[in-house]
DNA sequence: CATAGCCGCCTTTTT
DNA sequence: GGCGGCTATG
């Protein structure tokens, strides 16, 4: 406590970071130094004398991880802790105890496409169709499961109704084919971790005693799997110290559970918990709007958010024709904006759905203004990226058949779909893998000759490749890039074989990166890792271009002036949200909320009135959250109503009006659009279920939140739009 | 066996 | 509107 790098912190701030032994939850808002009090912390227990690898701090993305690990180092610790994700933490654990967790330790880590193509063979393997029993919906069911710690053996003993004995099977159909691949889910890292934990106790012991202090950031967003981690980590000492905000909890879908930070206190007697309300990073002027959405939600906390910056600039919101016009106003304003001097690096866009990035791009592209869509996966979803991974994979783990399928004709070398369906019927009759079958094509009778000479040189091939793949793994993906054919297939796709060139140079780079840093290269925990990347680990913070991305992505960032779009019913809240379940709208409303409390100076909202949704021009409904930032906010919108300015099409900072909006839309009768909120008379609020277009004696279906459902004639029944 | 073209499907958010 | 899978044709 001797050195003034803890002078500019606040007294909460200093509360938390010098909190001594024991479990602790610092409560924080947004903007309130989550990140630094984490920081700060590594820092004062290591000089009270913790060894740095005593310490180990999770966060939410690798990207996170990377900034925490070198804050640490600028604030003049030296590195040393063990900064890195949950899943990054499982992946190390599991390998160093693959056998007690039983499993091979070269796993391949399977995306979400590696899983659904393994979830509709599951699917078949039941003989049940996929249209009853969609694979998607399946792999959610499983994913649920596994993020609760439920196993097969547990799920199928519990089963009793038709539903959970089906899905039972199809779990465990999975389950064996993943594990015929050797490979491992994203939440099969957490699980087989927290039972590696509970199964062996030796290794839990191993692990607390290597990790002394446990911190662990955005833990509002953890799941069950990850709570169980936790906890055993700490069983030995409790020195558990979490932060998070409940109202920033985006992640429900994904198991996250937000009673984790909830019952904290129940959880580990005896708890300090610390709040940090004080906000550093955003003028009043955003945070009422946005204190005045989240207490909508009823299932909260009450929590104030207390700013500590000077009021700014209002707040915007603004009505545009359709999605090409917002993209455009969008872009002209953030001109205008650095016109005036914003780094083009403080400005951002947020969506809801990855799809709206394409229209922001084409106005950029027009305004000539330099960004970058933060979408780290998307690399790593090319063809060509995937095609040369694959080659990687089947060396690092032959059991990979989702890989050697990709790549066994990539490039086309004569190897078709009945070869294929005799190898894997082979194997499956031998017991042994698809790639072992290969090695024993020539005592496959079914198999023509030529056939034979083709899967042998293929073979052949890759075990030439395997040869080399014990170091370095940049030349190993050149060599194989050069040597498999896939440098001529590429060079021989016509308009674009320049960038999937400049695609797999950018990988062999990552490669070669992985290799100069890490102590002893191996392929496979390269592999390990780049499958472990996540969407905001691709931003480049230090770039001069505006940053475009989800609002999910957006979490645990700031930016001077923020711009969200898309401000409708459908879209934000989303859809699939519409399900009349209380919890998921606030889910919706807390992704807001975290998309609002990003800016720190600068606040720009839009909706459209139409929207191209699946090719199709839709009529939009202004998003019900829009009516919850507040009178002041509305009024301050409905004074510019009055002095006429009107014009859909003005820029930004000429105030549009929500509630010309609402006005335009409620003047149209005839035409309602299902999802939408109306008021009736006597019934009240509701939405439209069904809308049945007969000209003037138009009908529609309403279901009111009395519960009822009516159907009403258009033109009698008074509904007014909201 | 390869390729092109077509049909029909889905389409939230992500480690 | 985009992709995966299927089919028809070479």
């Amino acid at each position: 406590m001797c050195s003034a790098k803890y002078d500019q912190l606040t007294p909460s701030q200093k509360e938390a970071v010098f909190h001594k032994k024991g479990p602790a939850l610092v409560l924080a808002g947004p903007g309130s130094g989550k990140t630094r009090v984490i920081t700060y912390r590594i820092s004062a227990l290591i000089d009270s004398g913790v060894r740095p690898w005593n310490i180990c701090a999770i966060t939410f993305t690798n990207k996170a991880a990377d900034e925490m690990r070198q804050r640490v180092i600028a604030i003049g610790v030296a590195a040393g802790s063990h900064i890195s994700t949950f899943h990054s933490l499982c992946v190390r654990v599991l390998r160093r105890y693959a056998d007690k967790a039983g499993i091979n330790p070269n796993f391949s880590i399977y995306d979400n496409a590696d899983q659904s193509r393994c979830m509709k063979q599951a699917v078949k393997d039941c003989n049940l169709d996929s249209v009853n029993f969609p694979p998607a919906r399946m792999l959610d069911a499983v994913s649920a499961l596994k993020n609760n710690l439920v196993t097969v053996v547990f799920f199928k003993a519990d089963a009793d109704d038709f539903f959970s004995k089906t899905l039972a099977r199809i779990y465990e159909h999975y389950e064996r084919i993943l594990s015929e691949h050797n490979a491992l889910d994203f939440d099969d890292l957490l699980m087989r971790t927290a039972l590696l934990f509970d199964n062996c106790p030796d290794v839990c012991r191993e692990i607390g005693e290597r990790f002394k202090f446990l911190l662990i950031d955005e833990y509002q967003d953890t799941n069950y799997a990850q709570y169980k981690i936790a906890k055993s980590i700490v069983s030995g000492h409790n020195n558990i110290f979490v932060v998070g905000d409940p109202d920033q909890s985006i992640y429900r879908w994904r198991g996250a559970d937000i009673r984790n930070i909830l019952d904290f206190e129940k959880d580990w007697p005896g708890a300090v918990i610390i709040s940090l309300e004080e906000n550093f990073r955003s003028t009043p002027n955003i945070l009422e709007p946005a204190d005045k959405l989240i207490a909508v939600n009823k299932n909260r906390k009450e929590k104030k958010l207390i700013p500590t910056r000077q009021s700014g600039k209002d707040a915007v919101i603004s009505v545009f024709e359709d999605e090409r016009e917002e993209a455009n106003a969008v872009a002209e304003k953030i001109k205008e904006l650095a016109e005036e001097g914003m780094p083009l690096s403080g400005m951002a866009v947020f969506y809801r759905v990855n799809a709206s990035s394409r229209v922001l791009e084409e106005a950029f592209i027009k305004n000539k203004i330099p960004y970058q869509v933060v979408r780290g996966v998307e690399f790593y979803n090319r063809k060509e990226i995937r095609d040369l991974l694959a080659y990687l994979k089947i060396l690092a783990n032959p059991s990979d058949e989702n890989a050697l399928l990709r790549i066994i004709n990539t490039p086309s070398r004569g190897i078709g779909k009945t070869t294929i369906d005799r190898l894997k019927a082979y194997a499956v009759s031998q017991g042994i893998s698809f790639f072992d079958g290969l090695k024993k094509a020539e005592l496959i009778d079914s198999l023509p000759k030529a056939a034979k000479i083709k899967i042998g040189d293929f073979v052949k091939m890759i075990e030439r490749f395997k040869k080399d793949s014990s170091g370095k793994v940049a030349p190993l993906a050149e060599r194989i890039f050069n040597e498999s054919g896939l440098s001529e297939l590429i060079k021989s796709s016509e308009p674009e074989w320049k960038d999937k060139t400049e695609n797999v140079d950018e990988l062999i780079n990552t490669a070669a990166y992985y290799d100069q840093q890490a102590e002893q290269p191996s392929l496979v925990e390269y592999l390990q890792q780049i499958s472990l990347v996540s969407d905001v680990d691709a931003y480049d913070t230090a770039a001069e271009r505006v940053a475009l991305m989800t609002l999910h992505a957006a979490k645990g960032l700031e930016f001077e002036d923020v711009f969200i779009i898309g401000l409708e019913d459908g879209l934000l809240p989303h859809e699939r949200t519409n399900t009349g379940n209380e919890d998921d709208l606030e889910e919706e409303r807390r992704l807001f909320f975290v998309g609002i409390t990003r800016a720190k100076t600068g606040l720009f909202i839009s909706r459209a009135r139409y929207r191209t949704i699946r090719g199709q021009l839709m009529r939009t409904v202004p998003s019900p959250f829009l009516y919850e930032l507040g009178t002041d906010f509305a009024e301050t919108a409905s004074s510019c109503h009055s002095c006429g300015s009107r014009n859909p099409f003005a820029k930004l900072s000429d105030y549009a009006d929500i509630t010309t909006g609402i006005d335009d839309t409620s003047q149209i009768l005839h035409d309602f659009v299902a999802g939408q909120l109306v008021r009736h008379k006597t019934f009240g609020l509701g939405r439209v279920k069904e809308f049945i277009d007969m000209g003037e004696d138009s009908e529609v279906v309403v279901k009111f939140n009395t519960g009822q459902t009516k159907s009403l004639m258009v033109k009698c029944a008074g509904l007014s739009k909201m």
